[in-house]
DNA sequence: AGATATAATGATAATGATTACTAATAAATT
DNA sequence: AATTTATTAGTAATCATTATCATTATATCT
Protein backbone atom coordinates (compact mmCIF):
# COMPACT_ATOMS: atom_id res chain seq x y z
CA UNK A 1 0.00 0.00 0.00
CA UNK A 2 1.05 3.29 -0.76
CA UNK A 3 2.18 5.55 1.44
CA UNK A 4 2.52 9.07 -0.27
CA UNK A 5 6.17 9.82 1.04
CA UNK A 6 7.21 13.37 1.39
CA UNK A 7 10.02 12.45 -1.49
CA UNK A 8 7.09 11.08 -3.63
CA UNK A 9 5.02 14.37 -3.14
CA UNK A 10 8.21 16.70 -4.22
CA UNK A 11 8.53 14.47 -7.37
CA UNK A 12 5.58 14.96 -8.67
CA UNK A 13 5.32 18.33 -7.90
CA UNK A 14 8.27 18.87 -9.45
CA UNK A 15 7.05 16.73 -12.94
CA UNK A 16 3.50 18.22 -12.42
CA UNK A 17 5.13 21.81 -12.36
CA UNK A 18 6.82 22.16 -15.19
CA UNK A 19 6.13 22.04 -19.15
CA UNK A 20 9.62 21.40 -20.18
CA UNK A 21 9.43 17.52 -20.21
CA UNK A 22 12.05 16.82 -17.62
CA UNK A 23 14.74 14.01 -17.33
CA UNK A 24 15.27 12.20 -14.18
CA UNK A 25 19.15 14.00 -13.67
CA UNK A 26 16.45 17.85 -13.85
CA UNK A 27 14.01 16.64 -11.26
CA UNK A 28 16.44 14.86 -8.96
CA UNK A 29 17.98 18.69 -9.20
CA UNK A 30 14.77 20.05 -8.40
CA UNK A 31 13.52 17.99 -5.62
CA UNK A 32 16.96 18.42 -3.67
CA UNK A 33 16.25 22.30 -3.76
CA UNK A 34 13.12 20.89 -1.02
CA UNK A 35 14.94 17.96 0.00
CA UNK A 36 18.67 17.92 0.12
CA UNK A 37 19.48 14.63 1.17
CA UNK A 38 16.79 12.92 -1.41
CA UNK A 39 18.66 10.09 -3.25
CA UNK A 40 19.00 10.11 -7.02
CA UNK A 41 17.66 5.91 -6.92
CA UNK A 42 14.77 7.45 -5.04
CA UNK A 43 13.63 9.86 -7.49
CA UNK A 44 13.99 6.75 -10.17
CA UNK A 45 11.94 4.70 -7.80
CA UNK A 46 9.14 6.66 -7.69
CA UNK A 47 9.21 7.97 -10.79
CA UNK A 48 8.03 4.39 -11.46
CA UNK A 49 5.91 4.52 -9.07
CA UNK A 50 3.85 7.52 -10.72
CA UNK A 51 3.83 6.02 -13.93
CA UNK A 52 2.64 2.77 -13.01
CA UNK A 53 -0.01 4.59 -11.37
CA UNK A 54 -0.80 7.18 -13.98
CA UNK A 55 0.14 10.16 -12.70
CA UNK A 56 2.80 10.68 -14.96
CA UNK A 57 3.68 10.05 -18.60
CA UNK A 58 7.13 8.69 -19.90
CA UNK A 59 8.44 9.70 -22.82
CA UNK A 60 10.61 7.44 -24.90
CA UNK A 61 13.72 10.13 -26.13
CA UNK A 62 16.86 7.67 -27.23
CA UNK A 63 19.08 7.94 -24.81
CA UNK A 64 17.11 8.58 -21.51
CA UNK A 65 13.69 9.11 -20.95
CA UNK A 66 11.69 11.97 -19.98
CA UNK A 67 8.77 13.01 -18.05
CA UNK A 68 5.38 14.55 -18.66
CA UNK A 69 3.28 15.66 -15.86
CA UNK A 70 0.62 16.57 -18.45
CA UNK A 71 -1.46 13.42 -18.72
CA UNK A 72 -4.42 14.74 -21.10
CA UNK A 73 -4.03 13.55 -24.35
CA UNK A 74 -1.97 16.38 -26.14
CA UNK A 75 0.89 15.87 -28.93
CA UNK A 76 4.74 16.94 -29.20
CA UNK A 77 7.13 18.57 -31.32
CA UNK A 78 10.47 17.58 -30.67
CA UNK A 79 13.45 20.16 -32.00
CA UNK A 80 15.99 18.32 -34.17
CA UNK A 81 18.51 21.16 -32.91
CA UNK A 82 17.96 22.12 -29.26
CA UNK A 83 15.95 18.69 -28.50
CA UNK A 84 13.44 20.61 -26.72
CA UNK A 85 10.06 19.34 -26.38
CA UNK A 86 7.15 21.41 -26.91
CA UNK A 87 3.32 20.69 -26.23
CA UNK A 88 0.99 20.85 -29.56
CA UNK A 89 -2.36 21.58 -28.01
CA UNK A 90 -3.86 21.48 -31.08
CA UNK A 91 -7.55 20.00 -31.66
CA UNK A 92 -6.99 17.73 -33.89
CA UNK A 93 -10.43 16.26 -35.04
CA UNK A 94 -9.40 14.22 -38.02
CA UNK A 95 -6.89 12.27 -35.49
CA UNK A 96 -9.30 11.30 -32.60
CA UNK A 97 -11.08 7.96 -34.60
CA UNK A 98 -7.86 6.67 -36.44
CA UNK A 99 -7.37 4.30 -33.59
CA UNK A 100 -10.53 2.83 -34.47
CA UNK A 101 -9.77 2.66 -38.38
CA UNK A 102 -6.54 0.85 -36.96
CA UNK A 103 -8.32 -0.92 -34.65
CA UNK A 104 -10.85 -2.56 -38.02
CA UNK A 105 -7.90 -2.97 -40.46
CA UNK A 106 -5.40 -5.03 -38.18
CA UNK A 107 -7.56 -6.53 -35.57
CA UNK A 108 -5.35 -5.13 -32.66
CA UNK A 109 -6.79 -3.82 -29.57
CA UNK A 110 -6.04 -0.27 -30.50
CA UNK A 111 -6.03 1.88 -26.37
CA UNK A 112 -3.82 5.03 -27.52
CA UNK A 113 -1.63 6.94 -30.01
CA UNK A 114 1.17 8.77 -29.95
CA UNK A 115 1.98 11.49 -32.34
CA UNK A 116 4.86 13.48 -32.13
CA UNK A 117 6.01 16.01 -34.86
CA UNK A 118 9.73 16.97 -35.75
CA UNK A 119 11.82 19.67 -37.18
CA UNK A 120 13.36 23.12 -36.21
CA UNK A 121 11.20 25.22 -33.44
CA UNK A 122 11.17 29.24 -33.48
CA UNK A 123 13.24 29.66 -31.34
CA UNK A 124 16.16 28.28 -33.41
CA UNK A 125 14.76 28.85 -36.25
CA UNK A 126 15.68 33.08 -35.45
CA UNK A 127 19.19 31.82 -34.24
CA UNK B 1 33.63 9.01 -47.96
CA UNK B 2 32.01 6.39 -47.48
CA UNK B 3 33.59 2.95 -48.50
CA UNK B 4 31.31 0.48 -48.77
CA UNK B 5 32.57 -2.41 -46.63
CA UNK B 6 31.47 -5.94 -46.64
CA UNK B 7 30.31 -5.45 -43.31
CA UNK B 8 28.39 -2.24 -43.96
CA UNK B 9 26.75 -4.08 -46.91
CA UNK B 10 26.13 -6.96 -44.39
CA UNK B 11 24.30 -4.80 -41.43
CA UNK B 12 22.54 -2.39 -44.78
CA UNK B 13 21.09 -6.40 -45.47
CA UNK B 14 20.32 -7.67 -41.99
CA UNK B 15 18.18 -4.47 -41.38
CA UNK B 16 16.26 -4.31 -45.24
CA UNK B 17 15.86 -7.51 -45.20
CA UNK B 18 13.54 -7.89 -42.35
CA UNK B 19 10.02 -5.99 -40.83
CA UNK B 20 10.82 -6.93 -37.12
CA UNK B 21 12.22 -3.42 -36.43
CA UNK B 22 15.08 -5.11 -34.44
CA UNK B 23 17.98 -4.16 -31.91
CA UNK B 24 21.45 -4.06 -32.19
CA UNK B 25 21.97 -7.02 -30.44
CA UNK B 26 20.02 -9.27 -32.84
CA UNK B 27 21.65 -7.69 -36.02
CA UNK B 28 24.42 -8.40 -34.52
CA UNK B 29 23.64 -12.59 -33.99
CA UNK B 30 22.36 -12.27 -37.93
CA UNK B 31 25.18 -10.45 -39.43
CA UNK B 32 27.74 -13.02 -37.61
CA UNK B 33 26.08 -15.56 -39.77
CA UNK B 34 27.92 -13.96 -42.50
CA UNK B 35 30.84 -12.35 -41.52
CA UNK B 36 31.55 -14.66 -37.99
CA UNK B 37 34.11 -12.20 -36.05
CA UNK B 38 32.27 -8.96 -36.89
CA UNK B 39 32.80 -6.46 -33.91
CA UNK B 40 30.02 -5.24 -32.20
CA UNK B 41 30.98 -2.03 -32.21
CA UNK B 42 31.27 -2.31 -35.70
CA UNK B 43 27.63 -3.05 -36.06
CA UNK B 44 26.58 0.08 -34.08
CA UNK B 45 29.39 2.12 -35.93
CA UNK B 46 27.60 1.05 -39.66
CA UNK B 47 24.34 1.25 -37.75
CA UNK B 48 24.99 5.35 -37.57
CA UNK B 49 26.52 5.59 -40.63
CA UNK B 50 23.23 4.43 -42.31
CA UNK B 51 21.23 6.36 -40.43
CA UNK B 52 23.03 9.58 -40.98
CA UNK B 53 23.12 8.85 -44.56
CA UNK B 54 19.35 8.47 -44.28
CA UNK B 55 18.97 4.34 -45.41
CA UNK B 56 17.73 2.94 -42.39
CA UNK B 57 15.31 4.73 -39.59
CA UNK B 58 16.34 4.64 -35.79
CA UNK B 59 13.27 3.77 -33.12
CA UNK B 60 13.33 5.10 -29.68
CA UNK B 61 12.34 2.40 -28.13
CA UNK B 62 13.27 3.47 -24.11
CA UNK B 63 15.46 1.21 -22.83
CA UNK B 64 17.41 0.34 -26.35
CA UNK B 65 16.87 1.21 -29.78
CA UNK B 66 15.28 -0.53 -32.24
CA UNK B 67 16.15 -0.18 -36.29
CA UNK B 68 13.92 0.24 -39.34
CA UNK B 69 14.76 -1.17 -42.67
CA UNK B 70 11.61 0.30 -44.53
CA UNK B 71 12.18 4.34 -45.15
CA UNK B 72 8.73 5.11 -46.35
CA UNK B 73 6.10 7.37 -44.52
CA UNK B 74 4.31 4.28 -42.49
CA UNK B 75 3.36 3.83 -38.69
CA UNK B 76 4.03 1.58 -35.79
CA UNK B 77 2.08 -0.45 -33.76
CA UNK B 78 3.47 -1.49 -30.25
CA UNK B 79 2.15 -4.50 -28.42
CA UNK B 80 2.01 -3.12 -24.70
CA UNK B 81 2.56 -7.32 -24.03
CA UNK B 82 4.65 -8.32 -26.19
CA UNK B 83 6.46 -5.38 -26.89
CA UNK B 84 6.47 -6.16 -31.25
CA UNK B 85 6.18 -3.54 -33.24
CA UNK B 86 4.41 -3.99 -36.61
CA UNK B 87 3.86 -1.69 -39.21
CA UNK B 88 0.76 -0.19 -40.03
CA UNK B 89 0.50 0.56 -43.73
CA UNK B 90 -2.70 2.35 -43.87
CA UNK B 91 -3.11 5.44 -45.90
CA UNK B 92 -4.37 7.83 -43.54
CA UNK B 93 -5.05 10.73 -45.80
CA UNK B 94 -6.22 12.52 -43.03
CA UNK B 95 -2.96 12.65 -41.11
CA UNK B 96 -1.04 13.98 -44.15
CA UNK B 97 -1.40 17.81 -44.14
CA UNK B 98 -1.12 17.69 -40.21
CA UNK B 99 2.06 18.41 -40.76
CA UNK B 100 1.21 21.99 -42.53
CA UNK B 101 -1.47 22.52 -39.78
CA UNK B 102 1.03 22.04 -36.51
CA UNK B 103 3.63 24.80 -38.63
CA UNK B 104 1.00 27.22 -39.31
CA UNK B 105 -0.42 27.46 -35.77
CA UNK B 106 3.41 27.48 -33.83
CA UNK B 107 5.73 28.88 -36.44
CA UNK B 108 8.08 25.97 -35.99
CA UNK B 109 9.29 24.48 -39.19
CA UNK B 110 7.35 20.62 -38.93
CA UNK B 111 9.44 18.21 -41.75
CA UNK B 112 7.77 15.03 -40.42
CA UNK B 113 5.78 13.48 -37.82
CA UNK B 114 5.89 10.02 -35.98
CA UNK B 115 2.99 8.25 -35.21
CA UNK B 116 2.72 4.85 -33.30
CA UNK B 117 -0.14 3.14 -32.19
CA UNK B 118 -0.71 1.08 -28.88
CA UNK B 119 -2.46 -1.65 -27.24
CA UNK B 120 -2.67 -5.57 -27.71
CA UNK B 121 -1.43 -7.12 -30.51
CA UNK B 122 -3.72 -9.96 -32.42
CA UNK B 123 -1.57 -12.64 -31.14
CA UNK B 124 -1.13 -11.81 -27.50
CA UNK B 125 -5.13 -11.19 -27.71
CA UNK B 126 -6.06 -14.65 -28.28
CA UNK B 127 -3.77 -15.99 -25.98
C1' DA C 1 50.58 -1.42 -60.83
C1' DG C 2 52.58 0.74 -56.72
C1' DA C 3 52.53 4.46 -53.22
C1' DT C 4 49.81 7.24 -50.31
C1' DA C 5 46.07 8.73 -47.63
C1' DT C 6 42.47 7.70 -44.87
C1' DA C 7 38.10 5.21 -43.82
C1' DA C 8 36.95 1.10 -41.47
C1' DT C 9 37.73 -2.76 -38.51
C1' DG C 10 38.14 -5.86 -34.15
C1' DA C 11 39.00 -5.86 -29.55
C1' DT C 12 38.42 -3.80 -25.50
C1' DA C 13 37.81 -0.02 -22.26
C1' DA C 14 34.90 3.68 -20.86
C1' DT C 15 30.60 6.02 -20.34
C1' DG C 16 26.06 7.14 -18.79
C1' DA C 17 21.41 6.11 -17.63
C1' DT C 18 18.89 3.10 -15.00
C1' DT C 19 18.11 -0.66 -11.72
C1' DA C 20 19.20 -3.69 -7.81
C1' DC C 21 20.75 -4.33 -3.22
C1' DT C 22 20.98 -3.58 1.78
C1' DA C 23 20.76 -2.00 6.20
C1' DA C 24 18.32 1.68 8.38
C1' DT C 25 14.11 4.58 8.88
C1' DA C 26 9.41 5.87 9.22
C1' DA C 27 4.54 5.44 8.85
C1' DA C 28 0.24 2.73 9.30
C1' DT C 29 -2.10 -0.95 12.11
C1' DT C 30 -2.84 -3.65 15.95
C1' DA D 1 3.98 0.74 22.63
C1' DA D 2 4.91 -3.14 19.51
C1' DT D 3 4.68 -4.92 14.92
C1' DT D 4 4.61 -4.88 10.17
C1' DT D 5 6.09 -3.33 6.00
C1' DA D 6 6.72 0.36 2.49
C1' DT D 7 10.26 3.58 1.78
C1' DT D 8 14.63 5.64 2.07
C1' DA D 9 19.87 6.91 1.35
C1' DG D 10 23.86 5.24 -0.25
C1' DT D 11 26.21 2.41 -3.12
C1' DA D 12 27.12 -1.34 -6.27
C1' DA D 13 25.77 -3.58 -10.40
C1' DT D 14 23.80 -3.80 -15.02
C1' DC D 15 23.08 -2.92 -19.73
C1' DA D 16 23.14 -0.48 -24.06
C1' DT D 17 25.95 2.41 -26.43
C1' DT D 18 30.13 5.04 -27.52
C1' DA D 19 35.08 5.95 -27.54
C1' DT D 20 39.82 4.50 -28.11
C1' DC D 21 43.57 2.54 -30.60
C1' DA D 22 46.55 -0.18 -33.13
C1' DT D 23 45.87 -2.60 -37.34
C1' DT D 24 43.76 -3.59 -41.87
C1' DA D 25 41.75 -2.61 -46.19
C1' DT D 26 40.15 0.28 -49.85
C1' DA D 27 39.90 4.27 -52.91
C1' DT D 28 42.59 7.65 -55.40
C1' DC D 29 46.59 9.46 -57.64
C1' DT D 30 50.26 9.42 -59.99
Amino acid sequence: MSRNSEQRKAVLAVVRGTTCHPDAAWIYEQTRKEIPNISLGTVYRNLRHLINDGEILELETGNYKRYDGNIQNHYHFKCARCHEIYDVDLELDNVININNEVAHKTGFIVTHHYLEFGGICKRCRET
